[in-house]
RNA sequence: GCUGGGAUGGCGAAAUUGGUAGACGCGCCUGCCUUAGGAGCAGGUUCCUUCGGGAGUGGAGGUUCAAGUCCUCUUCCCAGCACCA
């Protein structure tokens, strides 16, 4: 059998697409509904493997389809090109981060063109361009001007290998994120976005999302809300008092110590009134070089008694002890906690270990620590209240403020690193921050640094910013040196797609009304707790200062699965499982590779597939028949049993592509090539149908098959063939079941009564004598589907 | 530990409201055609079987004429969170 010749083809319909421009959006364009269909935008390492494939080609079935379906679709792509790994290639080879980075883009950019991928290049956006970081910088100005971007001095996340400062949601498990280093903890001042004060937003309005429950439970956890109180502990002959966060007032009475972080702002005022000052400071020190990592593993309680020092329990008015210990975090809550070791296992743990009284306040049998809730008891006028009862009351005797606290910390942005956005900030001699004015923006990122790490941000060694800063606001003012987190940049990249040249703004007001929020958004799913949670607080907060239109910036969302390697391992370099498509696009064109990735499983869960050889080769052999097909067309119409077989796929292809469910759409169609398969000679029309159902699939072969059946302009420019009310049947088929088991199936006319349906089972061979023997104490008739004979067993 | 998701052939997976379990594909088996191509064609392929049938969707119960699907308990796997007061 003859075979198609991938290579000509691909190149021959990639032309044409090109030159013809038919995926240039018109966004202004009124007649059809709008579209956005996002992905994220790659960062431009350089090599496109074949999750490169997974992530653009097979969004680009969605885009193709929806295009087919009558809509004007958004298909935008660009790169998240500042980062560190343009910066460690420098490092490594000696090479211009910026040079590196957009040698890379130019190679990806023909790859992505190699898949087919129907992408508007002409909306293309580059996070690194002066032109886009500008509106990064000013967008940041805005934020800072409403207070959402300041600069504090807090315990930060430090990765010691990217000598750079993290933020919390790019540690896991006490490493980073990027590089599986051991974070260190180190106070510094930096620059936060307050995303805490959009915690409750973020949280509350993901009900509204139309995202799955795994995704928006994934935020949940990571926003993470529990609501408490604020209680005061006066401190005994001072004026001062330790503010305690608590979810449980009710077993205020049971406490007896509390607890300070060691980074706690009030050890330092309280040092001095202690009389084990050197033991203090020997602990805090201690507990300052520990990793992250350290502090976790370590389940066992260290901590160190103020001596000298008594709080006032507001409940009981006792005098009870105050300790410094490290299982109490600075930067939750107040930093400080009242402990209930009766109550509470981590206080249990700790009271046992320095022989703390420990004070039961709820009636339970269960053995201490008893941390459920329960009534009252040594609780003065409270006893015999229930713990939610008690609660408020106890809090409102206390003078304490109930208050709702999240989990999730504050937006760490600045950066140690050289390629990134420069944070558009100088300080005046004083020291005191100044946004950069918009008049000199873009504020450019300086050319002449040593990028050698050295534990201090790169730009530090910049002559040329240091004259800039001089020069425009005077002698004694100073740069800031940190550039900003390259999750800022992706914060606000599909704002750009819809207006990429503008000069006076960093979109346009009516297209954003127009095409926001974006209609469907894919991606990896380890952006749940970051990317796609900065962008959610980025868009909120702009479309509080009215710059955006929308609260939420994406309507659905999917995350998708990864392809392993061919060993089941996640693909990595140093593994060297790492599959290079090319070879297979040349061997058995784009268009099987893009299949054979659709067709292993549905799009929208996020399994792991391991890449196989063999069903590309598959996918390959299914084009050809198509192909083969092409040979025996008849200028005919089809005949009822193709009709229905064109229905069928039609129905199916339509619905299981709207669900991203790309892998049944594909053995549908097979199931149809199948069906036409029988036929010598076969209706011209039905195979345009055909060809019509594979054009988002296989791009390039149905746009050059089109062509050979009369086609005049892009297949890719058709509607997608749509059966309204399917095909008229006469026949039907009964399944026959004896207590719910199948014994058979008969086929009756559409208008068969239970009656007649009966009689045609009965004359079942197998069931006649079954049913005869037996006594038939009832029948179930499901019209159309199912006739179920309910027997006597004896 | 908490939260969420899941478990279906040798493998990837299908299965509207409970209504033919295993579509489609890989792999494997048999045969054909050819010849050495990661080929093509036809048929078969859940398991067991004395070829009549029997069993079967992680396990144990239950509801129902009928359960992969609903309920209860349970085991294991994956993901997220985790000293968060």
């Amino acid at each position: 059998m003859e075979k198609f010749d991938h290579q000509k083809i691909e190149k021959e319909t990639q032309k044409y697409w090109e030159e013809s421009g038919i995926y240039t959006t018109d966004l202004s364009e009124t007649k059809k509904d709008p579209y956005y269909l996002l992905f994220e935008f790659p960062y431009p390492s350089g090599d496109l493997h074949i999750g490169h494939w997974y992530a653009f080609a097979l969004t680009d079935i969605f885009a193709r389809f929806k295009r087919m379906q009558g809509k004007n679709v958004l298909f935008p792509m660009g790169f998240d090109s500042f980062g560190l790994p343009a910066e460690n290639a420098a490092i490594k080879h000696g090479v211009n981060p910026r040079e590196w980075t957009y040698a890379n883009m130019d190679r990806m950019r023909a790859q992505v063109k190699s898949m087919g991928t129907s992408v508007d290049w002409s909306k293309e956006v580059v996070s690194s361009d002066p032109e886009y970081y500008r509106w990064t910088q000013w967008l940041f100005s805005k934020l800072y001007e409403h207070g959402l971007a300041e600069r504090r001095n807090a315990a930060v996340k430090w990765c010691p290998k990217d000598q750079t400062v993290l933020a919390n949601e790019q540690v896991t498990d006490g490493k980073c994120e990027r590089c599986g280093t051991e974070v260190e903890e180190k106070t510094l001042t930096q620059w936060f976005f307050t995303i805490t004060k959009y915690a409750k937003r973020l949280l509350e309005d993901l009900d509204a999302l139309p995202w799955k429950e795994e995704i928006k439970d994934a935020q949940r956890a990571w926003i993470g809300e529990s609501k408490g109180a604020k209680l005061s502990f006066p401190v005994k002959d001072t004026e001062v008092a330790i503010s305690v966060f608590t979810t449980r007032p009710d077993t205020l009475f049971g406490s007896t110590y509390v607890v300070l972080a060691p980074e706690h702002p009030l050890v330092g005022e309280l040092l001095s009134r202690t009389k084990n000052k050197e033991d203090i400071e020997n602990y805090v020190s201690q507990v300052k070089k520990k990793t992250e990592r350290e502090r976790l593993e370590n389940k066992e309680k260290t901590g160190v008694l103020l001596e000298g020092i008594d709080v006032i329990n507001p409940a009981t008015k006792e005098l009870i002890p105050v300790f410094i210990a490290d299982y109490v975090l600075a930067s939750y809550g107040t930093g400080a906690v009242m402990a209930v070791p009766a109550h509470d296992e981590r206080d249990y743990v700790f009271a046992q270990k320095f022989s703390l009284p420990v004070k039961q306040v709820l009636v339970t049998e269960a053995p201490v620590p008893y941390t459920g809730s329960g009534v009252l008891q040594d609780s003065g006028e409270f006893s015999g209240m229930s713990s939610e009862e008690a609660k408020e009351a106890i809090v409102k005797f206390v003078e304490g403020e109930l208050t709702t606290n999240y989990r999730i910390r504050d937006w760490l942005v600045s950066r140690q690193r050289y390629w990134g956005c420069p944070i558009p900030v100088v300080y005046d001699p004083e020291g005191t921050p100044h946004i950069v004015p918009s008049e000199h923006l873009p504020w450019l990122l300086p050319e002449d640094v040593d990028f050698t790490l050295s534990g201090k941000s790169p730009l530090a060694t910049s002559k040329e910013l240091k004259e800039r800063v001089t020069t425009l606001f005077g002698e004694g003012w100073t740069p800031e040196y940190d550039t900003l987190d390259t999750f800022v940049d992706s914060s606000w990249y599909f704002l750009r797609y819809l207006d990429p040249e503008d000069v006076h703004d960093f979109s346009d007001q009516a297209l954003m009304k127009k095409w926001l929020p974006v209609d469907r958004y894919s991606g990896g799913s380890e952006h749940t707790t970051m990317h796609l949670l900065y962008a959610r607080f980025f868009h909120k907060a702009l479309y509080d200062l009215a710059l955006v239109p929308t609260p939420e910036p994406f309507n659905e969302r999917m995350n998708r699965g990864l392809i392993m390697g061919p060993d089941g391992q996640k693909m990595s370099k140093s593994k060297g499982n790492v599959v290079n498509p090319d070879e297979f696009v040349q061997k058995f064109g784009a268009d099987a590779v893009r299949m054979y990735l659709a067709f292993i499983g549905p799009y929208n869960e996020p399994g792991n597939y391991p890449w196989s050889l063999d069903g590309v080769v598959s996918m390959r052999r299914f084009l050809d028949r198509i192909v083969w097909l092409s040979g025996r067309l008849v200028d005919e119409e089809p005949d009822a049993a193709l009709r229905k077989s064109l229905s069928q796929a039609s129905t199916k292809v339509a619905t299981d592509t709207e669900r991203f469910k790309f892998n049944t759409a594909i053995s549908s169609l097979m199931v149809l090539v199948r069906d036409m398969d029988g036929y010598e000679k076969l209706s011209k029309a039905a195979y345009k149908d055909l060809l019509l159902f594979l054009a988002p699939f296989a791009p390039h072969l149905a746009e050059h098959l089109w062509k050979t059946v009369g086609g005049t302009s892009s297949i890719h420019l058709e509607s997608f063939p749509h059966y309204p009310d399917g095909v008229e049947e006469t026949e039907m088929t009964i399944i026959v079941q004896v207590n719910g088991k199948k014994r058979g199936e008969i086929t009756v006319p559409v208008d068969a009564t239970q009656d007649v349906v009966e009689k045609g089972a009965e004359t079942i061979p197998s069931l006649a004598t079954l049913l005869h023997e037996e006594q038939v104490i009832r029948k179930i008739y499901v019209p159309g589907r199912i006739l179920n004979f309910v027997i006597n067993k004896n």
